[in-house]
Order: C-alpha cells, then sequence, then structure tokens
DNA sequence: TTGCCGATCTTCT
DNA sequence: GAAGATCGGCAAA
C-alpha cells in the first residue's frame, strides 16, 4: 500500500478553504511484528483506529507540539499503517503558507516536507484522527494521483516513469534497518533522512550541565 | 548542507 | 520517570 500512495493526493476542506497535497513521501508501519508501531503492544486509547477499518486517518500527537496523519491499511483488528511523511503543496498554496507562518518569498518546498509541517499545511489535528479518507462527503479525503507529466514542480519526473526510492524510516530506532520508507527519487519536497539519536536523559542533562563544555565528551562518541 | 539543541507534553512502563 | 514516527534556529563546514 504504501508505495501506491506515492503521487496520490490527500485534500482537506476547512471553512477557510482547500489544501491539497501529493504524496511524496511515506512510511509502512505493521502491527504484531513491528517493534516501531504504535499498534505493537496492543491497542490503547491512542491508537485506537489504527485496529479500526482502513481507509481512515489516524492522527497523533508527538513531541509536545506536533501532529502526525497515518492511513489506516489493514483490515479490522490488524493494526496496519502508512505514516505520510511529506508532499508538494498543489491546491490552496496561500493558505497553507499562512498555517505554517512562511515567508512570502520563500519557495514552497519546505510547505509539507515533514510528517509535522504537512499536517500543520492541511490543518490536520486530533479532531481528523479516525476521518473516513474514502468517504465522498468527508472534508478530508484521499484521491488517487500520479506524478504529473508537464508539471514544473515535479522537475525530471515529468520525462520518465516516476521512479521509487526504498530506505529505512526515519528516526525509529527499534526495527531501525527496515526498508519500509518509500519516496519519489528526485523530488526536493521530500525530508531528510535522519537516523534516530536518543536523548540524554534529564538526569544525564542536569549532570552534564554541570561540567564546563569544554570537558564534555564530543557527542555520538559514548561516555 | 550538516550537526547540535531546546521546546513541549502525551503515552507508556 | 523516560522516551518519542519532530521542527526551527543557530553555528560551522
Amino acid at each position: 500500500m504504501a508505495p501506491a500512495l506515492l503521487g496520490c493526493v490527500l485534500e482537506h476542506s476547512t471553512a477557510d478553504g482547500v489544501v491539497a497535497v501529493s504524496l511524496s513521501e511515506v512510511e509502512a508501519y505493521m502491527a504484531a511484528d513491528d517493534p516501531a508501531s504504535h499498534a505493537y503492544r496492543g491497542m490503547t486509547a491512542r491508537n485506537a483506529v489504527m485496529f479500526g477499518p482502513p481507509g481512515h486517518a489516524y492522527v497523533y500527537f508527538t513531541y509536545g507540539m506536533h501532529f502526525c496523519v497515518n492511513v489506516v491499511c489493514g483490515p479490522p483488528g490488524l493494526a496496519e499503517a502508512v505514516l505520510l511523511r511529506a508532499g508538494r503543496v498543489t491546491v490552496g498554496e496561500e493558505l497553507a503558507r499562512e498555517r505554517r507562518g512562511f515567508d512570502p518569498a520563500r519557495a514552497p518546498r519546505d510547505l509539507a516536507r515533514g510528517p509535522a509541517r504537512l499536517c500543520q499545511a492541511l490543518a490536520i489535528d486530533r479532531a481528523q484522527n479516525g476521518a473516513d479518507l474514502c468517504g465522498p462527503a468527508s472534508e478530508l479525503r484521499m484521491r488517487a494521483g500520479r506524478v504529473d507529466a508537464g508539471d514544473p514542480a515535479a522537475g525530471d519526473l515529468a520525462e520518465q516513469q516516476p521512479q521509487i526510492n526504498v530506505g529505512p524510516r526515519v528516526g525509529v530506532s527499534k526495527a531501525a534497518d527496515i526498508p519500509w520508507r518509500f519516496w519519489l527519487a528526485r523530488d526536493p519536497t521530500v525530508s531528510v533522512y535522519r537516523p534516530s539519536v536518543p536523548r540524554a536523559s534529564r538526569s544525564a542533562r542536569r549532570e552534564t550541565a554541570q561540567v564546563p563544555a569544554a570537558v564534555r565528551a564530543p557527542r555520538g562518541q559514548g561516555s
């Protein structure tokens, strides 16, 4: 399902207008066998939508300030989903810029480049958790699509069949080597790959703060 | 472009 | 109490 979603268009109609994003980057999350998945340890209040019927939006809040959106893909009871990581804004760029607090002179590439930015551009939050993406009357819906030939924003992709790249998922510490991230090759709206970086605990940081910077070991070289 | 770092809070152990 | 499917600002390369 994940690579099939590349090029599809997620569209959200609100009182402010319509914003649509053509997907350029996604990640697959499986259920029982995938320790990186929110569903790995079974159903909780947060991930309940993942266990429901496919075609619905699973929206979660993370890092204390960001929302991310998934498309539920497995049959009811099998909590499989695809995280929508990035895309290109194709409709409602002005509204998306407003929501993102974008400088008017800034290029649109970063409007939906990253899962939290994508949600912000589309005004997706807790209210959209569980939304039916396939309902004809849904305010948040997924449309079939592909990379448009002749679209200047698609660059070289207009010249050829879209090439799909595969690699490990971004920022996950478990099952970090499984290549379940899919993106459109050479598409500038794809986010930058970041491996998982475990953060020091609060107590460790408190201790570190008492040591002069010059004495601290450089990051990533062990303790 | 890369690397570092803090902000901020929900969820789970 | 700790970790986390992140991002933006800043400095350095």
